[in-house]
DNA sequence: GTAACACCTGGAGTTAACTCCAAGTCAAGG
DNA sequence: CCTTGACTTGGAGTTAACTCCAGGTGTTAC
């Protein structure tokens, strides 16, 4: 698979691809006797692993340290598991923050269309309502 | 409240604060004769919605631009309305990808979990198991 | 009165994660 | 053969959001 396809597939850039190869990322991609790459199956899957954490918010440092492991063969499981683990923790941990900032947004959406209903009907009644920010 | 105040208490820091007032995210706060911040309710309140929404990962544009159409009075209510919802709309969007990610994580660190008992059972009996990245 | 301390300013520096660019190479079509 | 277009590289530039610093001023404690 060349860089333009792997590009398409996987809704990042040719120059993330290879970004993401420069910092090690990505393994080295194999290439044709001409140089250009040539992306195997694996590297579309770890793509796609790397596409997910990253859209979670997961630093990349973290993502090569794991890989790291990784190449490093079963000795390291117990590693690999607490990397994981640890990052599981923070993201349960923004996702209750983005959670609780979601409620206010609702409030404050909420307190808008009541505010509205209450302008017009202060309106049709020649009164003036008013709100906080 | 002087800055260190606020700061302890909003857990942002004196250089955020003046940073925020500076590029517009905070109003110019009210100085003692001598040239020192006086942060008010009003703008201690302000501090904690920024904060919060900030912790969601709001950019600090939007919420400028918020701010801005509260300064303009009620006739900017639909535009503020319109701009909490994108950004609602947006943030379950985060969170609906964030708990992909998650699933995905507790996948892999079962997967873990297995692998080691397997490994472990394997040890015990002179096999070898394997596992995927 | 002076030393220590909190505060001020403008501006430079940092970080993460891309994103863009110039200049070069190569394969295929006309 | 020549042009077109996708690919290559190293390196510079960008963006958001801080963070730090030097140099200066005002306030407080002794």
């Amino acid at each position: 698979m060349k860089i333009s396809e792997v590009s398409e597939q996987s809704g990042l850039s040719a120059d993330t691809l290879r970004y993401y190869e420069k910092i090690g990322l990505l393994p080295p991609i194999h290439r044709s006797e001409s140089g250009i790459r040539n992306y195997g199956e694996q590297d579309v899957r770890r793509i796609d692993f790397v596409k997910c954490m990253r859209s979670a918010g997961l630093p990349i440092e973290v993502l090569i340290d794991y890989f790291a492991l990784v190449e490093q063969g079963d000795a390291t499981i117990a590693a690999r598991k607490m990397i994981l683990q640890e990052q599981r923790a923070q993201l349960i941990a923004k996702m209750a923050e983005m959670q609780e900032t979601l409620d206010l947004l609702n409030q404050k959406i909420q307190g808008y269309e009541e505010g509205v209903l209450k302008a017009e009907q202060a309106l049709s009644e020649n009164r003036l309502p008013a709100q906080a920010p």
